[in-house]
DNA sequence: AAGGCACCCAACCGCACACTA
DNA sequence: ATAGTGTGCGGTTGGGTGCCT
């Protein structure tokens, strides 16, 4: 689904979103929240619309997204909620966790609407029957449709999912790229640092026996976490426990001040502390 | 093998709503 | 009350992919 890259008028960046791009996105937002989606892109170092990233954040990018097939269940309870909302497609979505409304929309115009419209002939067809042949005729039960309940995770759940959600995308070496943030998750439970707040364990592990606090600074690390906290909080003028109360991303809604060096400047600093090739450096 | 076609889905667009000054 | 701004939603589109002829 490549669109061909261009850009407008104002020189920002429309179609398909490349790798880098959302290494950049997914950083920026995992560490300072999105506080500003217009202004966001500016501070992160993206030559794209702040509607764009939202866009990208939120169908493609964000923890928790389900990806890959639905399960007859989620089908059913889609063709149902459909039948009693009709095409609000965000509140569908609540029902179905980690579901996308852009994805069960596409979903429902792909394969979905015909088998509704299929079996809703095939019902009238029986009905049509029914009411001809009213001799032995019976009550039916009472529909289930108000007894809509959120599907529960179970084998698909957000975690089982999570993987599938990086390197199903455009690039399949993100996740390998991002692997840098593993780095960043402390060493023991309880104790936080700056990316605590994003769920590194849904994102980007399968096996819920390895999620929790399970990667050290690298021994190799040239400076403390300590060291890197301090820049940062130069930085940005923010007080440092903002980045190690929060404990979810719904907290991390950052800040009421805005950063003051640019995002890629950050970068530029904490580049050699991962020792990692991912950055460009021509931002 | 190659061209045509339908399917699928990421991404864009326009509008409406919410919030704030 | 109103204008400006930001966000969310639903409809639509562009183009890759795979199947069919």
């Amino acid at each position: 689904m490549v669109r061909t890259p261009s850009y407008d008028k104002s020189g920002l960046k429309k179609g398909t979103w490349t790798p880098e791009e959302d290494r950049k996105l997914i950083a920026y937002v995992t560490r300072y929240g999105c506080w500003n989606w217009r202004q966001l892109p500016r501070f992160a170092g993206l030559a794209r619309c702040g509607k764009s990233c939202r866009l990208r954040w939120m169908n493609y990018l964000r923890p928790n997204i389900k990806r890959g097939n639905y399960t007859p269940q989620e089908e059913d309870l889609i063709i149902k909620l459909h039948k009693e909302m009709g095409n609000r497609w965000s509140a569908i979505a609540a029902y179905l966790p980690g579901r996308t409304d852009n994805e069960i929309k596409n979903h429902w115009h792909t394969t979905l609407k015909k088998r509704s419209q299929h079996n809703s002939s095939t019902q009238s067809h029986h009905k049509s029957k029914r009411s001809k042949d009213t001799s032995n005729s019976k009550p039916h039960s009472a529909s289930s449709s108000s007894q809509i309940e959120i599907l529960d995770s179970g084998p698909l759940s957000p975690r089982s999912y999570s993987s599938s959600c990086i390197t199903s995308s455009a690039n399949s070496s993100l996740q390998d790229d991002l692997s840098f943030l593993d780095a960043l998750t402390v060493t023991e439970p309880g104790t936080q640092n700056l990316f605590t707040h994003l769920n590194l364990d849904d994102m980007f592990y399968d096996d819920p026996a390895e999620t929790i606090m399970s990667v050290q600074v690298p021994p190799h690390h040239p400076a403390g976490l300590e060291d890197a906290f301090a820049f940062q909080d130069s930085l940005s003028q923010a007080p440092l426990d903002t980045f190690l109360t929060g404990t979810q991303m719904a907290d991390v809604s950052y800040p009421p001040t805005q950063p003051q060096a640019s995002f890629a400047d950050e970068l530029e600093y904490l580049y050699p502390l991962y020792d990692m090739d991912l950055w460009s450096r021509s931002t």
